[in-house]
DNA sequence: CTGAAAGCGCTAACAC
DNA sequence: GTGTTAGCGCTTTCAG
């Protein structure tokens, strides 16, 4: 910088000026600066500006997994919306390991990013976490927080409970009575309280010998684990519907209910919740409801933004975001 | 810092020495200072260690998208390794726009990382980069380079080549002399290439007709595409076996193979190329070519880390790793 | 509109 | 072992 200053014969300070774009500086100047600029191939040192703005123009994002459609999703939204405004996305994954959140949390608040977006997990117990969320040093914004979203943070997330109590009431609303619930638990409960809340309303009871444990926490092997339940679980008997906590689940559903020589949605109809990609192009289509993934990640980085512009921190409001149905071709009428 | 010092009666230099655990601080004084961070709950301040150093502990990671599960492994792969180490992961995404990767390239090489990686994206023009390709300021990595990898710069990629030569030859072995190709082309072109090889050795060669393109880059639109052409295909012919370039677009083959009444393998053998984590659960179990995303990551980091720590470019040197056939359910001997 | 000074918080040389 | 002195490259006062 120094260089470019000199060879412009100018001062550092208006060599600033001129990569900051601030109309200080006269036309003529400018010219003479930015030529030196492209002659010395100068170009800003962002760890020095940081330090000297104490801004990064980086927000971290803790996140579970990556390897999630999800997740995936939220995470390239957020990039997205971050780098239309100059910012850089620095991404940190906990993988369900409270100590792994910890650490981040720890070394992503010593002002190496201007504000922090965690995602939620069901293995985070922010009581545990250290300073940030304390203190609050730094702007903090919680999303997709299913269970028990704190009332001291600010927080953007989907309304789970309605997502379950939707799916319940499009499966009621086609006569379901006897259905099958296969939810990855304890992570997902909220939606299953949803849909039975939903069946309750038409004082339709979830027995609890209807309710399957998909147990882990990964798309996949729940996928696996619901092939398994199902398959041990065959007959179905009376049930003429399946819910699940997950599309991932539900696909893995449909394929065992065909294996067995029933047909969706004829024999059996099948909903899930989230709207993955492939909910869209499985056969048949899968009628799910869909988490407004996208929207959420809007709301969080809008509030982080402007929790950095504004130099404030932000206010802990509860941002609920409403799912809606998706009605496509594995639900219909209940043949019962 | 300077009230930690003063607070334990040293110096600044004496603070810093035990923060990073230098053994040239007596047992008693370090003690002290502990003792005076902890009481006042000081955290160093990265950025400002970074300008002293020139050193950020950030790795710049460049890829197409992480909504696919292949980037989305290797993402989370990359990141794992790199917290192992202390670095922190700077994710930036292409989304296959030229001007997108320009930007990144250029925001990231003004020293905020101390290293950059950037995956293979068909729509990358190395040539037209900027600075940090042409001086190599700053350590650069390529992976999954699929399409010419550049010999001027480090390359970790998989010989993808290899992997469609891999899927003929396990076709070919079967007795399999009529298949159909469906690929995302151009994009994968390299694979129908080694599958085409790998045919060539029997002195079967691949009609141009049997060849069709699932037009787009990413895999939902390569998987409904694939079953767009398929239902226009139908029937088969003699075809009895389906090679496809992706294993998303196979899964959806084997839905459209299935709804046609036909029996995967008994009359259609399908095989995808990657490995993605649905494969192994899909009904029958996909036969697929497993490309090596993690030990990718793998290698691509750690030459990173090593340029980082030594202080020295990295030698331009190409790594091919070699995939590898898995033979699932989805494949069988050929019935013609 | 431009220039000169001071300092962001830390580390790296030295000397003590 | 510990303290002292300079910066890292930039921005920000404040004068000119």
């Amino acid at each position: 910088m120094a260089d470019v200053a000199k060879r412009a014969g100018v001062t550092k300070q208006t060599v600033s000026n001129v990569v900051r774009g601030r109309s200080v500086v006269g036309p003529e100047t400018r010219a003479r600066v930015e030529a030196a600029i492209e002659a010395l191939g100068y170009t800003p040192n962002l760890v020095a500006r940081g330090l000297a703005t104490g801004t990064t123009m980086t927000v971290g994002f803790i996140v579970p997994t990556v390897a999630n459609p999800f997740y995936s999703e939220v995470v390239e939204e957020v990039e997205t919306l971050l780098e239309e405004r100059g910012y850089h996305l620095l991404l940190a994954t906990t993988r369900g390991d409270q100590a792994r959140a910890r650490r981040h949390l720890a070394t992503l608040s010593d002002r190496s990013v201007d504000a922090l977006l965690v995602a939620g997990d069901t293995n985070l117990d922010l009581a545990e976490m250290p300073s940030p969320l304390g203190k609050a040093s730094l702007p903090l914004v919680l999303c997709a927080w299913e269970i028990d979203p704190p009332a001291t943070l600010p927080v953007v997330t989907i309304d789970y409970e309605k997502a379950g109590y939707l799916a319940g009431r499009h499966l009621r609303d086609l006569g379901h009575r006897n259905a099958v619930v296969i939810a990855d638990l304890p992570a997902h409960r909220i939606r299953v309280d949803g849909l039975r809340r939903a069946f309750a309303e038409d004082g339709i009871e979830l027995p609890a010998e209807t309710v399957f444990t998909a147990p882990s926490a990964t798309p996949q092997s729940g996928y696996e684990a619901a092939v398994r339940t199902l398959r041990d679980l065959h007959p179905l008997g009376r049930t003429t519907a399946v819910f699940t906590s997950t599309d991932a689940i539900a696909l893995g559903v449909m394929e065992v209910v065909r294996h067995y020589g029933l047909r969706v949605p004829e024999d059996v109809s099948v909903i899930g919740i989230d709207d993955i990609p492939q909910a869209a192009h499985a056969h048949p289509s899968l009628s799910t409801v869909a988490l407004p993934k996208r929207r959420m990640a809007q709301e969080a980085t809008g509030l982080l933004i402007r929790a950095i512009t504004e130099g404030q921190p932000v206010a802990p409001v509860l941002t609920l975001l409403v799912p809606e149905v998706l009605r496509r071709a594995s639900t219909a009428q209940s043949s019962a």
